[in-house]
DNA sequence: CTGTTAGCGCCTTCAC
DNA sequence: GTGAAGGCGCTAACAG
């Protein structure tokens, strides 16, 4: 075993007090800049490295951010955890990453984990742990939820309008002439499957049509639950021109389950998905779908926990979204 | 803010001393029944979370184990990563991920914060730091290679045989009676790359053809690239009738840019992908493939720490890989 | 079985 | 500017 150095051996090898040491390292005080040269360079060739447990123990900050992510679902929160990073990587701050794998008991451990571990801040990505538990758990340490919307908490939360997003989505196939249009909805538990559903039909009933209950289908999010969809939907014989899904994985699936069948996209229906995931526009054809600045969010988020730990006042920004129009969809006439 | 509640405060709480409760905290001697059921109970009347931090000064344990991704590339690592999450969750330790995106120096960093951060071990997932550099920073923590293949490290190195995936991805499509096969490399400072391009040569040899430069195309592992590569071979004039793609990635690049050709797969062209990413069952044909046991090789990772935490002998086990048939390949008479 | 005594490595007052 | 002393919360010998 390799004995650690300390700041105690680079002291003494520099002829300094430890307190010298750590004031270079932290650069809380000026040092004469002999002394700090002597330092350093003790540093260097000791290869010094500095106890973050200590660190944190006798400074209170941890410089660590949590955050907890549910594997599941779309490729929106890998996304929003790369935005996580990109922006952190800047900082003094590392993330630290715990699976919440959508489920409750997970997501509490998953969060107490973090909160032992003395995170400074924590980034809650999707999750569905009710907001009085959360509360309870996150301490009054400073927090942002991804994706959520938290009724008392909505300083905190970061999410697209997703009633907006689904009222687009379909509008944008109202447009282009459709008039049956079925829906894949996610899974029903998650705000975001519910607000889209609620844009979904909102924009059916402005345009004067009723919402068909034979019209929609429940999936997972998961692909297969796309081909599953189709299928079902198709099973129930009334006919539609254009779907809409909750999500890309969803929209993929269907796609298969329409190639499957020898109907073709676009020409026989149209498909508009939800979260521009990269993979989508390789498909055959390109998916048309629904982009949330998702990258974006994730370095807002940090820098939302950042900013709390700095005592400033805070506010997340608002995102949009926006339809990116493939060869998925085609005007009908 | 909080007052912190200690290990102090609970002791007089349940009228013991410090060390019973670290006792009864760590299971590490018997305490008396009574005693135990106090200290229990006091800890939850306080809410008392322990101190990671003290706990890891003290017991000279962070209960962390740092993994260093590459955030390109394909859907393999993330799958790695998962296998990891899950043979730790069973355990006490957590996992601390850190991105190293394929670049040298953000890679050496990487591992630098997580040495600070006192983790009990390593697992490093692709990369391309030298050997040489990699000893000095690993300060010969337990740790575990994943996809790499490092002189004198073998014991520690977990990953397929590329080599030998690329060959019989080869000579599957060789099989099928194809004798004009291209092949889309990766980066080609990858040694997956670089050991799948190894393994078809080497089919193609044993078939008695000469592998032509001019149905060689290097992509970088994105789809895009797979667009730009085929249309690229197809520039060169140079007949094919198979595509044999680094990953899934590029294949599905490759796909579309056929079907923006108007050209059938696999009527006209076969393709072959790698990695078996979840998304690759999904598309149009669903993608055949070269399957690696992903997760399993992430928690036989994770397993090979532990076990060098622990000071056991361990060997880290062989993964073979797996020709996945799916529709985008078909015998060309 | 249990309380007492030392630190773990570092930061932060304090006097100098 | 700089060194000495105290303490962060917990574990790990030590005696009893």
């Amino acid at each position: 075993m390799k004995k650690k150095v300390t700041i105690q051996d680079i002291a003494r090898k520099a002829n300094v007090s430890k307190s010298t040491v750590s004031r270079v390292l932290n650069k809380t005080t000026p040092v004469e800049e002999n002394k700090r040269v002597a330092v350093e360079a003790a540093m260097k060739q000791l290869n010094y490295r500095p106890n973050a447990f200590a660190r944190g123990l006798a400074g209170g900050q941890s410089m660590t951010i949590g955050v907890v992510t549910q594997n599941i679902g779309s490729p929106f929160y890998d996304a929003v955890t790369q935005g996580v990073i990109s922006a952190l990587s800047a900082t003094e701050y590392s993330p630290i990453f715990v699976d919440g794998q959508w489920n409750r008991g997970i997501e509490a451990t998953a969060i107490r984990t973090l909160i032992n571990r003395q995170v400074d801040g924590l980034i809650l990505i999707g999750g569905n742990l009710p907001a009085a538990e959360l509360v309870t758990l996150i301490e009054s340490k400073p927090v942002v939820f991804v994706a959520q919307r938290l009724a008392g908490w909505e300083k905190c939360c970061l999410s697209v309008d997703n009633v907006e997003a689904g009222f687009r989505a379909t509008q944008f196939l109202l447009e282009l002439g459709h008039r049956e249009i079925a829906h894949i909805a996610g899974i029903m538990e998650h705000i975001d499957a519910i607000e889209r559903l609620e844009g979904y039909r909102k924009a059916l009933r402005q345009a004067g049509l009723t919402p068909d209950p034979k019209l929609l289908a429940e999936g997972n999010f998961s692909s297969q639950s796309g081909v599953l969809a189709v299928e079902s939907l198709l099973a129930r014989g009334v006919p539609f021109s254009a779907i809409f899904a909750a999500n890309d994985e969803m929209a993929c699936g269907a796609r298969l389950a329409f190639y499957r069948r020898g109907i073709r996209v676009p020409e026989d229906v149209s498909i508009i998905g939800f979260d521009n995931q990269p993979a989508s526009a390789f498909m055959t054809p390109p998916l048309t779908t629904v982009a949330q600045p998702s990258r974006e969010m994730g370095a807002a988020a940090a820098r939302g926990i950042l900013q709390q730990i700095a005592g400033e006042d805070f506010q997340l920004p608002n995102f949009p979204v926006q339809i990116v129009v493939r060869e998925s969809v085609i005007r009908r006439w």
